[in-house]
DNA sequence: TTCAATCTTGAAAACGTTTTCAAATGCGAT
DNA sequence: ATCGCATTTGAAAACGTTTTCAAGATTGAA
């Protein structure tokens, strides 16, 4: 592949000159210029970004760190995120953590090491230490989905515990009174927040809290189809279920479906995400909107503005509150219930 | 941030030594080594990846381009790719193209430019002349879900033909001679051969083809849901439908269900990939499995073997053969049709 | 103790850019 | 023609690595 002195010597001119009209960072007399283009033109060719990076000591890259790519959940962050980075002329390399610590680790290494400019992070597994230690990096990060005590103004993150609230109350207001949660297994905090929005609902109406159930399992739809069979199996006179996100409600209802029961008249189901599948299950889901893409694109437009001030900063506040989409998966409480 | 000189100051050797403890690419004494691993660590040094990529010209990445990074079948073929690419110690950098073709076009400038080992590629607009120059480049480059004609070595394909024919002899078979086709509006390869796959089994039951039953739009959920009221408006007594992908095929049921027509009692729906939604409908899709997961899994291989030996090579057919599968939104046709 | 063979080491060149700096050129005014 | 000034140019250094090459140190045998 050709370089920058093979088109200055096909241009008669130096690689200076060459430079400059790639750049056009100075004036280059027209005659010059023009056979500088012609001579790109005719040898196709292409500077070398890492070239260029390593002087530059900027590569144009932000770095994203999702949990899988292979999900609706972080499809929608990594679409936010691209769409404002392409905007400014940017590119975005993702990698996936799988919710694993050493994963995760390699991944913001292989990102750091690439000499990514900006960093946004959706990190479940590293602890908050970590965490802290990049953040500290002197290269704009924005954590998604997770509040780091003192460095609020780095994340970007959802107020869970008032989404399972919502979810819980709505449950509560149409008469349930036994209701399972159905949550993850991974040790993450966005977990704990929600059992506590669970809790503070059921505690508002003054209904007990009762640890047989909530069932954790792995927050897909595998998990939410056994999780789901465990609450059955256990007899408690459920009527409604709320789980940690659609993918478990989704399997939850098939499971329930599958054994006979009707959703909703007999059990109704609040799901967490409001992913596109959440329109398409029938029923269709209710469920507590997470405006995942909104995010993603917030954190990317921060760290943009960070990067260079004639990227518009976002005058927005950093924590998102979710709303209860209502569809078609809640009923009245009925007599029946399993 | 240190650099490999920072280290070898404080480590009180050569850069050179440095280098060779770093890669363990030559014998150093045990002294020199430790000093070098300690002043490594309290520098928390990590080499510049640029500069190496740029003196080794390799970069250890894999390019890899997709229709959208939204969307449960890209997201399956990026889930195959990342993952040979990273039991190979290698990286994956995702652009996306969205079908349109100077940004599938600009991706692949930025893929090259940053000096990627090897491409996958998954291209919807680039012409085949454009793609073929591509090829001619010496560095590995799979096509993926595209056959180019004297390229088929170098193309990871299904026969998109065979798929369309299967689903429309299925509901054939089933009774059903009314049968529309719901295809995209992109002018694209894969969508001419469904069509000619629908075509080729009416011809095999002497059932006349019917333009006026083929509708074309854009290929998601919403385009699905419009082209089914389309189909329905015409009043064409349709007892079945067959659709270019799974996302058209749920909007069309939830078209025919909000219209109050019973799937798959009135009318029987086909789609076309497989993706993790079909299992969830309600009903449960009847569709085509398109393993979209193991053609990008295969397509990295074959990169990876190109581009080191000590990679397995993949001796698999690059032609994958569609599969039917059976689930429940298809019925024997029925005597009421729209 | 000496010599050759082997190990270990560092200086320097290379990768492909951008940028600084000083030299060369062009131009208008005298 | 000459001077001064602004414009245009190229040589060279820099970015952070790896690798080649030759020199220096070490070892073992005679």
């Amino acid at each position: 592949m050709a370089n920058i002195k093979d088109v200055a010597k096909a241009a008669g001119v130096s690689v200076s000159t060459v430079s400059r009209v790639i750049n056009d960072s100075a004036s280059v007399v027209p005659d010059k210029r023009q056979a500088v283009l012609a001579a790109m033109e005719a040898l196709q060719y292409r500077p070398n970004s890492l070239a260029r990076a390593l002087v530059n000591s900027r590569s144009d890259c932000v770095g994203l760190l999702v949990g899988e790519i292979d999900s609706p959940f972080f499809g929608a962050l990594m679409a936010g995120v691209h769409h404002v980075v392409h905007d400014s002329g940017k590119h975005v390399i993702v990698t996936a953590g799988y919710h694993h610590i050493d994963k995760e680790r390699d991944s913001i290494r292989f990102l750091l090491d690439r000499r990514c400019d900006a960093l946004v992070i959706h990190s479940k597994a590293l602890p908050d230490d970590e965490l802290v230690r990049l953040l500290e990096l002197d290269i704009p990060i924005i954590i998604v989905n997770r509040l780091i005590r003192g460095w609020e103004h780095r994340c970007v993150y959802l107020d869970n515990e008032y989404g399972a609230y919502l979810a819980t109350r709505h449950l509560l207001s149409k008469g349930h009174r036994d209701i399972a949660y159905i949550g993850t297994n991974i040790a993450i905090e966005d977990g704990a927040d929600r059992v506590h929005g669970y809790r503070r609902a059921l505690e508002e109406f003054s209904v007990p809290f009762n640890e047989r159930k909530v069932v954790r399992t792995f927050p897909d739809e595998e998990g939410g189809h056994n999780a789901m069979a465990e609450v059955v199996s256990r007899n408690l006179g459920v009527t409604a279920v709320f789980t940690y996100n659609d993918a478990m409600a989704a399997g939850a209802i098939t499971m329930l479906q599958d054994s006979g029961h009707r959703v909703p008249e007999e059990i109704s189901v609040v799901g967490f995400d409001d992913v596109i599948l959440a329109r398409l299950l029938n029923p269709r889901l209710t469920t507590i909107r997470y405006p995942v893409y909104e995010m993603g694109a917030l954190a990317a437009r921060i760290v943009m503005h960070q990067l260079d001030s004639k990227f518009a900063s976002a005058d927005q506040p950093l924590r998102f509150t979710p709303r209860l989409i209502e569809r078609q998966s809640v009923r009245d409480a009925a007599p029946v219930a399993v």
